[in-house]
DNA sequence: CGAAACGATGCAATCGATTGCCTCGACGTT
DNA sequence: AACGTCGAGGCAATCGATTGCATCGTTTCG
């Protein structure tokens, strides 16, 4: 059926071991020019195309590499995805994209997969501060790079935005507004990213001597966690904030829809920061200022990474990447007392 | 390195072929049940994954289907990568997803790149209704099929949204409100989704008899050809139509802006009508009507089909999934003339 | 009791590409 | 003229799993 390296050696007169060296340009030096050139002919006109299986079998590479996404529905990965494959598509790898649901036992079958596959590494975005399975993994040395969320456990690569500079813009930018009782509607601590802009929001408080407002943890990055754990923040003592710094976009379209249904107003009565600028927030109701994070350069920089650590093993690096804060509509001076 | 199946038939004190017989669900039965046993034992604790480099190699098969999508961040597609997956996977299948970015170049690298591992078969998204390489592929029996959008070859399988019930519903539902004028912001004529919706916006006008309001053709599905092909229709000679069904959301979007600028409201002065329900919709300044097409059940069904032909080629079907019109705040009786 | 039948398993070829090693011939050197 | 060197290319093993065929021992039946 398909064309095979025999069929080419046959048509160009010579033994597939030389039409093989003929074909990688890494080995073309070792036959002569016109040998080379013959070889090359042949494979054109017949539409060789070389069997990666095969060639994955006999190199032990199979130039593909495991993407880990825990909902590839939420826009936050595309555009990491892409640039993953940005990078590694010139390469000469394919990126194979798993969807973990968020789902331990799912993410465990996948894995069990690629590797079955002879995935050559990975990018990770599903990564938990405390993750059995990568430590398994990162032990086994198994090339990786994760992407957006880490570890706690700092022997693994990573590319992720820099929250604490993120979160410290949302504030500064708060503060500037006149704001002084500032809450947060943090993520997921069991997350980096949950955790991190957590930390973050306590130290850039207190670098302003302001006491942190109300805050409250929602357990999931999800508009439904984003209003149960709103309500605990609305309903916590003391004066209510004037504004809140959401953990990230969903959380924050979910206190959006609290705030509305208590009759109060955003910007007018409590203001709001986002995180992520997720894609249409500019043409919301109440556009929302947010925290953009590089998404595309995030996948770009762990590819090449992870290019850098399947060529030759080496110390993990963690790359923090610049995020910018945009602003729109939900953040405006708090009413006067 | 890795446990081979040689390692676990040593373990088990059998041959490597009778190891592989017990391993096979399908030729289980030809070893006896203690052996059996033996060799599972052996597997589980070796911890033995079957190499699917070189299973592949041998059966031809590589459990792997690519998935051609023309831009992974438009939010219509990851759903249908998901609907796809999930039917794949636990058929023992692995999506490969390539992004096109709408480049023919590109297209046709990533289909030679994926027919060179092996693909067994594709999900196709990049569809155009004149597309040659896709003729080409139909032409040599590659197990494919095209989702959301097809061709004008009949000869290739595929799974669309029911784009002549969305349209009628859309019309249907102006119509009620008291619309007579209504336009068409079209899409691009070289992809069925685009020429589909349109010759169902005529087939609809007709059956209520009523003539077309103005039609502009927009070159892509996005928010700036939505703008100036917005533009050719507002500046179309005649009345202003009171309403207008776009091809897409995005062109939707895009006209919207431009009312803003015009100083036009919307519903007050124009209706408007998008299609595939993008999801923070709802959550717009403007909520948009939109026609919604159940993507996920869209990329299930193409799975569900691929796995079919894949196991044994039968005649190209041709699947329609019914949509749904999600009445919006962006449609409303028309002002009194 | 012997032969046919059958169940269980071993044997070895095979998929297609890569690569270490060997051979062969041409050329240069002394 | 003999020998060493070197470049070009052929040979065959190899990666790991699958599978048609052969083999061997046991059972069954006439």
């Amino acid at each position: 059926m398909a064309v095979t390296l025999s069929d080419v050696a046959r048509a160009a007169g010579v033994h597939p071991g030389t039409a093989s060296r003929a074909l990688n340009p890494a080995t073309r030096a070792r036959v002569s020019p016109a040998t080379a050139r013959r070889v090359l002919a042949a494979a054109n006109r017949l539409g060789y195309l070389p069997n990666s299986l095969a060639r994955g079998l006999r190199t032990r590479r199979s130039y593909t590499v495991g993407i880990m996404i825990p909902d590839l529905t939420n826009p936050l990965f595309p555009p990491i995805v892409r640039g993953v494959d940005e990078v590694l598509g010139p390469a000469g790898y394919s990126g194979l994209v798993a969807n973990t649901d968020n789902d331990e036992g799912r993410e465990e079958l996948l894995f069990a997969a690629l590797r079955a596959r002879q995935a050559d590494g990975f990018i990770v975005a599903t990564a938990r501060r405390h993750h059995p399975l990568l430590d398994r993994m990162a032990e086994a040395d198994v090339p990786m790079v994760l992407v957006n969320r880490t570890t706690d456990n700092r022997a693994i690569p990573a590319v992720i935005p820099d929250e604490v500079a993120g979160v410290r813009a949302a504030v500064g930018h708060l503060v500037a507004l006149g704001h002084r009782r500032i809450g947060h509607l943090a993520g997921p601590q069991g997350l980096s990213t949950g955790h991190g802009r957590y930390r973050a929001f306590l130290d850039a408080m207190a670098e302003h001597g302001l006491e942190p407002g109300p805050i409250a943890f929602a357990d999931a990055f999800t508009e439904a966690a984003g209003r149960s754990a709103g309500q605990a923040l609305l309903d916590a003592a003391g004066p209510r904030p004037t504004a809140v710094i959401a953990g990230n976009d969903l959380l924050a379209l979910g206190l959006l829809d609290l705030l509305g249904d208590a009759g109060l107003d955003c910007p007018g009565d409590v203001s709001l920061v986002g995180f992520n600028d997720h894609p249409m927030l500019s043409r919301m109701a109440t556009p929302l200022t947010s925290v953009r994070i590089p998404q595309r350069e995030i996948g770009a920089e762990a590819a090449r990474l992870l290019l850098d650590l399947m060529a030759e093993p080496g110390p993990p690096k963690q790359l923090l990447l610049p995020t910018r804060l945009i602003d729109r509509a939900s953040t405006a001076p708090p009413a006067a007392q």
